[in-house]
DNA sequence: ATTTTTGATATAGAATTGCACATTGACTCT
DNA sequence: AGAGTCAATGTGCAATTCTATATCAAAAAT
């Protein structure tokens, strides 16, 4: 799916997780923006990024720079977080508790929470 | 702080918020290695990132790519994630909690659990 | 005092991002 | 049909990341 199987230079020490991962975040991102209603311009003129670029972000074609993961999250309503593998379990419930349970359909696109963490258990 | 402003491509579009938040992930990076007692060169070996390249990072002097902050989050035991807005504040109380309420000093330089969000409550 | 470690910094080069712009196919609506 | 929207994709180009490598000063350890 990465136009060249993701960061060459880097590409040896990039994981199966590693991709699993970046592939996820840009799926999240997607999830997010359709949960809001908004189209890939719409999220692109909140975000300041063109379309184009947000189409390859989310089809994971790219390695976006944090501040380009940041804009978006931003657009979206969602932080960005580090959170410790400890915690991740925990966090991912609270955030599965604070989305709207059920987003009845309202024509005005119901901007709902749209999750993040995902049931990646890992190593 | 950054070498060229940050992504001079974007900048006119980057905000205050952003790049605070950027220097804060950073930040939030460093402090999770010292939390490891890891030095640049260790955690670079984990990472698979140069040295040099880590010291770039922790300075904010370079807007990285995400292949490589869920690198660095990971050989840090930390999880990239994307928390909705509305569940910031849970989460982040939720992180404390999980975080060693008190980690006595011992010379192996006891691994903590380091935080993630921070105090950012924005717009 | 010497050695080692650590983090910051420099250079050069390769690879990739991100942009502007245009185009296209698939849908939908009138 | 024809117009409009949406997302995917291509090209060219500038700006930036990232690597490898080396060096340096300060701090830490012996």
């Amino acid at each position: 799916m990465f136009k060249y199987a993701l960061n060459t230079q880097n590409n040896a020490e990039i994981g199966i997780k590693m991709r699993y991962e970046l592939e996820n975040i840009a799926k999240r991102l997607q999830t997010a923006r359709i949960a809001k209603g908004l189209s890939q311009r719409e999220l692109g003129a909140l975000a300041g990024i063109p379309q184009a670029q947000i189409s390859r972000i989310e089809a994971g074609a790219v390695d976006l720079r944090l501040s380009s993961l940041v804009a978006l999250a931003r657009a979206l309503g969602l932080e960005p977080a580090l959170v410790p593998r400890a915690a991740v379990p925990a966090v991912k419930s609270l955030i599965r508790q604070t989305a709207e349970p059920a987003a009845r359909f309202s024509e005005d696109a119901a901007p709902r929470p749209a999750y993040s963490l995902d049931d990646d258990d890992d190593d």
